[in-house]
DNA sequence: TTTCTCCTCAACCGAATGGTTGAAAAGAGA
DNA sequence: TCTCTTTTCAACCATTCGGTTGAGGAGAAA
């Protein structure tokens, strides 16, 4: 796991961390603040932020002996643009598949208006 | 990693991954197909196959000996919901956090005309 | 039936992950 | 200064991950 898109899907894979970025949406928190709803170490929650900062979804600054963590939303258009590009080229191909099935509907519908006799499956 | 949504990005955090995604864009693929390009055994290919069915991103159908893979673009969805709802509402606070700084500018401007001599910080 | 192709299962390996506890760095405050 | 708070670092542990090789199942084809 070398670049950052793998980084940033890997760090949102795990719900704790994701739980974190959904509470830093409502504006930065310290360490403690947000490790408070877990039921797991400071460390651990720590941990997690190194996960999140590497990923480049969140930075952090300095206030005494705490370390705000501040969330990069921009980041998230990195995903944005993957998903989205290989969704539209996904719903382009069943867009046209859906016009071939179309067509052969079309054609179906003209030779059923004068049938193949004997030639049926 | 219980839910959908963690295993639909853990499964995009490997590039080998994200790589067979891209291409099955282009259409069904059998196994033999999609390790082609990969210098890993086909046996690792499958592995990776199995983890994008676990996530709902593939479906295997059957045909003799071989298994095509067809890509399921819908479970994309489950991302870009997740993602867009936490990037408005960072956004949304941007907004707000930039509507105040402009009311302090403004503020700042009409006391600027009037100047509270003593009482600046 | 025997052989060949396509694919999966099982067992194993080294590295990474997510957790723990203990120690310590960095500041604020007594 | 000594102490308290906040956070990280280090070492360890169990589990998962991405890869390997070897064996075998399921069909087509000879």
């Amino acid at each position: 796991m070398d670049d950052q898109l793998s980084r940033v899907f890997a760090a949102l894979a795990d719900p704790t961390r994701r739980d974190m970025v959904a509470r830093l949406t409502e504006g930065d928190a310290t360490v403690g603040d947000l490790a408070a709803p877990y039921a797991v170490s400071i460390q651990a929650v720590s941990k997690h932020l190194k996960v999140l900062e590497e990923a480049g979804l969140v930075t952090r600054s300095r206030d005494a002996q705490r370390r705000p963590v501040h969330l990069e939303a921009e980041v998230f258009d990195l995903m944005t643009k993957w998903i989205e590009r290989y969704r539209q080229r996904a719903e382009e191909r069943f867009q046209r598949l859906d016009e071939v099935l179309a067509q052969m509907n079309d054609a179906k519908d003209a030779t059923d208006t004068t049938p193949m006799e004997g030639t049926a499956s």
